[in-house]
DNA sequence: GTCTATATGGAGATAGAC
DNA sequence: GTCTATCTCCATATAGAC
């Protein structure tokens, strides 16, 4: 049997989980070491920078698969329409219906933000902007993409709170579906594309 | 000049402000123990239960708070309208429009949600029951109470994620006007109260 | 009641053998 | 590259003088 983790790349995935699980502040070494199956040797050989380069490199993946399975497709695809309900089912599958928390999300909330301030600050305005883009390809007015984008990252976020704090998924679960209605009837409304 | 802190009372709200600025875990008893201006023996003396029993003293105020000046109003008010104008303004003014965070909603995306899941999920679900209570006596339906009612606890979380995301606080302003008018025009749109 | 001193544990991080 | 042993520091919590 082959080892699961066998270079850094691998251990990223492992980290976000263990980080999602337990908080930056919380996640030991310890932790993440028995859930990698890796030494504090091998883990400083990867991360030299310790806990802090751990959780920079796990963002950074975050926000990469944000930027080609969400953000990309709602910037650059020929049908906005369709890229908004990609948009949907990505991340209803991302949180798992509001059983996973956004760890930006969470770490927005928490003192590691002013640690991680350009990273969190760029997910959501990269979100945001994307979003608002697509609306406006869909025909709606420039304003009313704008605030339909940020209302829209709201919800979602806002949600995965509730969710939580309710250990309940049916309210992640009405909350992306009204929203997903929201902005198909804004697009429905809105002139048809050109 | 009298000292500000004489009995436990006096303590809750500066253990609210350090556990909203450094989390539960970032909160250490030293950090307490400056802001408050006592020692350890005097906080262990307080709070014999250490820490837990600190932020669960901030829970129960923060509760006891929202339950009087937000909560009741909503469920018993006359005059249900003004009531929600009431929470809007309320809540505006308690999150200092989206600089403070919410402390039950932080714990809620923390490793701390475990240990005070009970008062969490109580602030959440008194929350929204009251809202959807005014709401329903302001002559919307049941089931429109009820969404709306939820929709806007998750608005006021998410907003309050992305303002602190993004370092803005015109996020949250943006957010609670756009949801105050949304609940006023359902309330419009609905029969007047008989 | 409030303080200082201290016990004890676990954290992040490093060194160096293999 | 990976391990174990170890360093240092600071956390919570306690004890006991005043």
């Amino acid at each position: 049997m082959a080892k699961i983790v066998v270079e850094r790349a691998d251990v990223i995935p492992v980290l976000a989980e263990v980080f999602r699980e337990y908080g930056f502040e919380g996640a030991s070494l310890s932790t993440i070491g028995e859930r990698t199956g890796l030494g504090k040797g091998s883990l400083y050989h990867f991360f030299p920078g310790g806990k802090e380069e751990m959780a920079a490199a796990v963002l950074h993946d975050i926000d990469h698969w944000f930027e080609t399975q969400v953000y990309r497709p709602l910037r650059e695809s020929d049908d906005p329409r369709s890229a908004v309900d990609g948009m949907v089912r990505a991340v209803t599958d991302y949180f798992q219906s509001g059983k996973r928390i956004c760890l930006v999300g969470a770490f927005a909330l928490d003192t590691v933000r002013d640690r991680f301030a350009t990273a969190v600050s760029r997910y959501f305005a990269a979100w945001r902007a994307a979003l608002a883009s697509a609306l406006e390809r869909a025909g709606c007015a420039p304003d009313l993409a704008r605030s339909l984008a940020e209302e829209t990252v709201i919800a979602i976020q806002g949600a995965l709170v509730l969710a939580r704090a309710l250990d309940d998924t049916t309210v992640f679960s009405r909350s992306i579906e009204s929203t997903r209605a929201r902005l198909a009837a804004a697009m429905d409304r809105a002139p048809p594309a050109r």
